[in-house]
This record gives structure tokens, C-alpha cells and sequence, in this order.
DNA sequence: TGGCTTGAGTGCCGCAGCGCACAGAGCTTT
DNA sequence: AAAGCTCTGTGCGCTGCGGCACTCAAGCCA
């Protein structure tokens, strides 16, 4: 299905750091594959591994009461799941389910933390990640909030595509309503509407990506602002 | 107007740390008045001071292009102004605006990130408060998303209660609904069926709590949750 | 006292999105 | 080839809320 080929994938955090603490950390990591549907974390439980995923991709969802979950965050290669330990907190604030298959390094929480022990670049780098994750949250309930479907469908394909490493992936109309916190069939009108432009292609989950410069346009200025604000720390 | 009298509040999050800490951080205090409408930070702007609301409080909230502002959490004396300076970063996630006049300690970056240093009590104490901030961040962003005008106030209402140690406080629904990021009229609506079922009253943007376990009862869960969350940090 | 400002009640129109439901289309299974 | 499932298109009625505008009442100021 995928591109199997040796993709020259990393971890953007992991390689910021300096080659001595870097190689530490990668000795206590293990490479595990990324399977669509995965929980890795569970809201209010211990967090066992944190994760750096390099072509896979995890998305961070709150669920509500009897309400469809709704996603809060989705990280790829340029950042990490479990960066709360660097808070000294031992459990996941949120569901993170894995949103794209592809392959990640792991490590087990109990050796992350010796390593945020001895290692200062690291505690850094997720504490600058934090920040990151917090601006995150609150432009994204904001869009949420005010913006329409069609345009924040646009980013969220933008925000996947960016950690898809593909042009192409798979995601049904259902799937995205959940994150979107929204209902299917409003998904399957905006999509056809940016189908409808030649924005993207889709069929049966197969969703393409075609015109991204157009998908940008389409987008809310969310997308921009969110990668001004990594670009912002990293 | 508000009471005068020499009430006994204190910011939790101070109260909690070793005695020759908390000194040691008191020394570098200074109190000050909080008033109504004035801005402590400004997004993405350096933070000049550390505030700790004693007596009034503080909400954090993200502007979006032409929408209206929407509040993303509420600071009083079980939290602190300028948290983010535990991970390291000068700059202001939010802007802060007074929501309830009062008192607060503040302290200036400077000294803040000295006292950071040499009070390992203080740092946990931060790093816990941050937590709690994102979990905040995100049942509320659901919140918003899902459920309606009427709980929401409520919630909000409950949430002003608990900073405000006082059972009425000044608000007008065009505030209100700045805050909720609905329309004025929505909050006239909502608030008169409160008021109507004796939960509420108010006249001229003076609000009096009447009925606290009828305004829990009217709350969507999520001020249960967010308390639950609170408390297991602190 | 009269005018002004501010806060709140109310109504109307329009719309995005919900809930639901059904139909057709493509892939899979036997 | 037929049956079945999954994914998507589409329609209908409903409603919460936005946008707007007008009114009234309560304080404030001169």
C-alpha cells in the first residue's frame, strides 16, 4: 500500500540535540511500528513509552461525555508523545491514537526520565515543545469554535499531509467527522466541494492531495499561525 | 461596592511551598491592585511580571482575525500569571486580562526565574500547574464545541464564584458573551431562565449568586471535571 | 428636571450544522 | 455471480445561534 522504500525519516526533536545526548537517548530507544488505531496513550493513565514517531503519526483526542471524541492535537515527526513527563507528571493528559501507520522510536518512560536527568538540551527542547503544545490547544479550540467545515477540513488535511510524508493517505469521511467534531455528512459536502476545485481526490478513504498550494488558500489562517508558532521555538 | 474588610486570602499555590521558599519568593513580591479591563500579557509579547491573584482574577484569552475574543481558562488565587516561564519562555501564550478586580503579588520575570532556580518547590509546584493549564485548555475547548449556552454559563458563572469570594460580582452579558464567544442576546436568554428558576439574579450587570447547588446542577460536567483535575495536582 | 449613556428584553430573519435516513456505488467474500 | 459490507451522496426537517435592530429601564450628568 505504502511506500515501503527507506525514507530518510527522523525525528526533528531528537536531532536537534547535541550528538552526545543525542546518541544517549537513541540507545535507550526501540523502533516500533505505528498501526493505524493503536492507543498509545490513554487519558488520566500512566504513560508506559513515549514516543517519537518518525513516519507515523498520532493524533490527541478529548472525548466528552456521550459526545464523539474531538481532536485536540496531532503529532508527527516534529514532536513527541509523552512530553508531560518533562513536568514531572507519570500520566497522559489525553487519548493519543495512532492516525497514521508508519514507524516510530520508543522509550520506556522510567529511562526517558533518567535521561531528562542527564540531559539539559533535552528537558529544553520539550519544555520549548510544551509551549508549542500549548498554543496549539488554544488556537485550535478557537478554530473550532469560530470557523467553519471547509476550512478547517483544509487544515487538517494540510496538518497530515505535512506528517504524512505522502501525498496520499487513507481516512474516510467518518473519521475525519470525529476529529473535526463534526457529522459525516457535513465531511462528505466540504469534500466534495474541494473535490469539486480539484483540491484533492478521494474514494472509498483514499484521500489525494493535488493542489496543496490551493488547499492552503482554502485553509483558515489557523495553519499558518500554528507553524509560525513552532517555527517560532524550533 | 465590594467588600473591604481584611479578608484572608492568600494564593494556594505559594501557601504550598516550604516555608523558606515561600519566604524566599514573598521577598521578591509586591503587591498590587488588579483592575477591571487591564491587560497583565499580551500574546506573544515578553511577560514583564509574575502575577499571583490574591483576591481578584484573571482571564486567559485568544483572539482569532475578526472574531470576537474567546476565554480559554480563568486565573485566580488557586493559580498564577506567567506560568509559562517555568519551561523557559519570556513570552506570553495569551493575552491576560483583570476580570475581577482585587489584589495579586507580582514579581518581576527576573526575579521570578532566580527564585526558579534556587527553589526546586516552586519549579514542581509550576510544572504541576502547567498540567493542569493543558487539561484545561482541552475540556474546555470541548466544552465550547459542544455544549450550549445555557451549562456553559452556568459553568462559568461557578468558575467566577469560586475566584471571586464573593457571592456577586460585576459582569454584563455583552462581557459574558465575549467570554463564552456567543452573542449578547444568547446570554440575555440564558441568563434570564437562570435568574427565572431562582438560581441567579441580576440588574444592571451586578450578578448574585442565589442557588450555588442549583447553578452546579445547571453546569455541563465539565466544572466537575476541571475541579477533579485540579485537585489531583494539588 | 431633562437628556445621555449603558444594560437588558425581545423579535425577526437567515444559516450552518445536526440527526436521521435512504440510496447508490465500489470492493470483498463465498 | 450473488450477497454483503463499507464508503459516499443526498435530502428533509429542526434548532441553536449569528446578525441586526428596536425598545425600555436604570443610573449619570449637567
Amino acid at each position: 500500500m505504502s511506500v515501503k522504500a527507506p525514507l530518510q525519516i527522523f525525528s526533528r526533536l531528537i536531532e536537534g540535540l547535541p550528538s552526545k545526548q543525542r546518541k544517549q537517548l537513541l540507545n535507550g530507544c526501540e523502533p516500533v511500528d505505528l498501526v493505524f488505531g493503536n492507543v498509545l496513550h490513554e487519558a488520566n493513565q500512566p504513560i508506559r513509552h513515549v514516543y517519537f514517531p518518525l513516519s507515523g503519526f498520532v493524533s490527541l483526542v478529548t472525548t466528552l461525555d456521550g459526545h464523539q471524541p474531538l481532536e485536540m492535537g496531532l503529532i508527527g515527526n516534529e514532536g513527541m508523545l509523552g512530553a508531560t513527563l518533562a513536568l514531572g507528571i507519570g500520566q497522559a493528559p489525553m487519548r493519543a491514537v495512532v492516525q497514521g501507520s508508519g514507524s516510530a522510536l520508543r522509550i520506556s518512560s522510567q529511562l526517558f526520565k533518567q535521561e531528562l536527568l542527564s540531559s539539559p538540551a533535552l528537558l529544553r527542547a520539550l519544555n520549548r515543545y510544551l509551549y508549542v503544545v500549548m498554543t496549539q490547544l488554544s488556537q485550535s479550540a478557537a478554530c473550532t469554535h469560530f470557523h467553519e467545515i471547509e476550512p478547517r477540513l483544509a487544515r487538517w488535511l494540510l496538518m497530515t499531509h505535512d506528517r504524512a510524508h505522502a501525498d496520499h493517505f487513507h481516512l474516510t469521511h467518518e473519521y475525519l467527522a470525529d476529529m473535526l467534531g463534526v457529522r459525516r455528512s457535513g465531511v462528505s459536502i466540504a469534500a466534495a466541494a474541494m473535490q469539486a476545485r480539484g483540491l484533492i481526490s478521494y474514494s472509498r478513504g483514499e484521500i489525494h492531495i493535488l493542489d496543496r498550494a490551493g488547499l492552503e488558500l482554502a485553509a483558515c489562517e489557523c495553519y499558518a499561525a500554528l507553524q509560525a508558532d513552532y517555527r517560532a521555538q524550533f
